[in-house]
RNA sequence: GGCGUCAUGGCCGAGUGGCUAGGCUGGGCUCUGCAAAAGCUCCCACAGCGGUUCGAAUCCGCUUGACGCCUCCA
């Protein structure tokens, strides 16, 4: 197997991956709070954990993918209502019908944007049993109180035995410094205490019964409870945005700790920002795009409409640990690129093999291994597929050969790179519709050669340029013509 | 204010102490009836200032700037 090295967040060092059970992968990554449609931030980060899921299946690995939903909505302050609530009092629905409704939206454009489904997907709200219990365990183990109904989590004691900031590089000492001291009406000890469980206001609907009074479950708590339940106390990689490493992952480590007496995590990874306009992407402040509105090109930020396909290009194009700049200029030069990329790969399947090979074809398979083996470097297994890309054009036009075997391995792998790894897709044409298109393209080709033969220039010109305006692009070769669809 | 990350050519974006990123764009050439496509080729770099080194865009320090987290956030 080929030596997979992963950057750890917690080390901040990239570090040989090595499974805690040989051949199998534990993986768990923060999904999101389904109280809207995810816009294509959101969905960065978790075709950045798609690519990586996709990698390790490549390589062999089985791998138990557990995606969370969050289905309970959590406080954004101690008094506020929840960000579930609210859309449900504004769309005057049940917290569940909201929860149903962005969750459908949430899974239908990742499936768009081709990702694979993970092995588990379990909900917050399908798992307070197991949060209550939890609770009880750290209450048991001194590591947290109960005020008024509601149990927090007592940081400065954990800080005592365990490093409270472990994954965030932070000092609970500069922490208390820094925090100023608001009104004091939380029944927190202490302003860092964050909560396991809530009291529920008489107003909070999302509510159940619990030891210490109806209320619901804090938000980091979910993640614990439910990584644990699929993965075990202690499993392989935890993944999630960059945005969560503080506090929620900061959180999860101390109440596994607190809970298991153990860190839960070996790879902490953290997938970057997409930023548009420089600023982060975020629904409150106007600066997002949906994927709907890019597939539509109904957003003032984009001149046209772009498929799925594309914008996961666009995205692989950066590592996922870069904060990644979206823009209507970057994302139309993605789009070429893409089309000139599955163009080239679309003919692999009609190339044919020499006596021998002017390509060094193990070499170059080495080389897009070695990329994704660096910390799942995409761009630069891209710009090895693009070295591939030349090298299929040329060897249409005979200026360049391969030998069966050679050729054999050659498009095996630059198919499961493309189509696998990075899971891009190619045109959706239906089989039978390309077939019905071809013959007719095939005849208006014919009907212009006779032209060309005559001289016609006008009556060849115009049926390329009307067929290019219908979006079918031909291209005179020595061979004859061929066509593309865009 | 605290913590952290990053500053690469016209644009997007990789990267390593000495050797080509790649994509898009622009110029030239080949091919073509003309185009397009494809191939070849050219131009344009590593924020600024110091330091380490035989040698640094790559290591260290400072300056400037941008962003992220510190409240829910992918």
């Amino acid at each position: 197997m080929q030596e997979l090295k992963i950057y750890n967040t917690l080390s901040n060092k990239k570090e040989v991956f090595k499974p805690l059970k040989n051949g199998y992968v534990g993986m768990y990554v923060c999904g999101p709070t389904v109280y809207s449609n995810v816009h294509l931030g959101n969905v960065r980060t978790f075709m950045s954990f798609d690519l990586i899921y996709r990698y390790l299946l490549h390589l062999g690995y089985k791998v138990r993918y557990v995606r969370n939903i969050t289905d309970a909505g959590h406080l954004t302050d101690d008094n506020a209502e929840d960000k579930i609530s609210t859309k449900a009092r504004i769309e005057k629905l049940e917290p569940m019908e909201i929860v149903q409704k962005y969750t459908v939206d949430f899974h239908q454009i990742l499936e768009k944007f081709n990702n694979l489904s993970p092995s588990i997907e379990p909900t917050a709200t399908g798992h307070i049993v197991e949060q209550i219990e939890a609770i009880k365990t750290i209450l048991e183990n001194g590591l947290a109180y109960e005020v008024n109904g509601s149990v927090y989590f007592d940081v400065l004691k954990y800080n005592e035995k365990e490093h409270y900031g472990i994954l965030s590089k932070r000092k609970i000492e500069d922490a208390i410094e820094n925090t100023r001291n608001l009104d004091g009406q939380s029944d927190k000890k202490n302003p860092q205490d964050f909560a396991l469980w809530k009291k529920a206001e008489p107003e909070h609907i999302q509510r159940w019964p619990s030891p210490w009074g109806v209320g619901f479950p804090g938000w980091h708590l979910e993640c614990t409870v439910m990584s644990t339940k699929y993965l075990g106390e202690k499993f392989d990689i935890h993944g999630g945005g960059m945005d969560l490493k503080f506090p929620h992952h900061e959180c999860e480590i101390a109440q596994s700790q607190a809970c298991n007496h153990t860190a839960p995590v070996n790879y902490w990874m953290h997938g970057n920002m997409l930023t548009m306009n420089g600023k982060k992407m975020s629904k409150s402040t106007g600066n997002s795009i949906l994927p709907n509105e890019i597939f539509t090109g109904e957003n003032e930020h984009i001149s046209k409409a772009f498929s799925a396909s594309v914008a996961r290009f666009f995205m692989l194009q950066a590592h996922y640990r870069s904060i990644l700049d979206f823009s209507n200029d970057a994302i139309l030069a993605s789009e070429k690129g893409y089309i000139r990329l599955m163009e080239a790969v679309s003919l692999t399947s009609k190339l044919e093999s020499s006596k021998s090979s002017s390509f060094d074809v193990k070499a170059w398979k080495q080389k897009c291994y070695d990329a994704m083996n660096d910390d799942f470097n995409s761009p630069i297994l891209i710009a090895h597929l693009f070295e591939a890309v030349k090298f299929i054009n040329l060897l249409k036009d005979g200026k360049e050969t391969l030998t069966k075997e050679d050729l054999l391995e050659f498009t095996t792998t630059i198919n499961s790179f493309v189509f696998d790894v990075l899971g891009l897709e190619s045109a959706e044409v239906g089989e039978d519709n390309l077939d019905k298109l071809s013959g007719v393209v095939e005849m208006l080709i014919k009907m212009r050669n006779q032209a060309r033969a005559d001289k016609d220039w006008n009556l060849s010109d115009k049926i390329r340029d009307e067929l290019l305006i219908l979006g079918i692009q031909l291209k005179d070769g020595k061979d004859g013509t061929s066509f593309t669809v865009n």
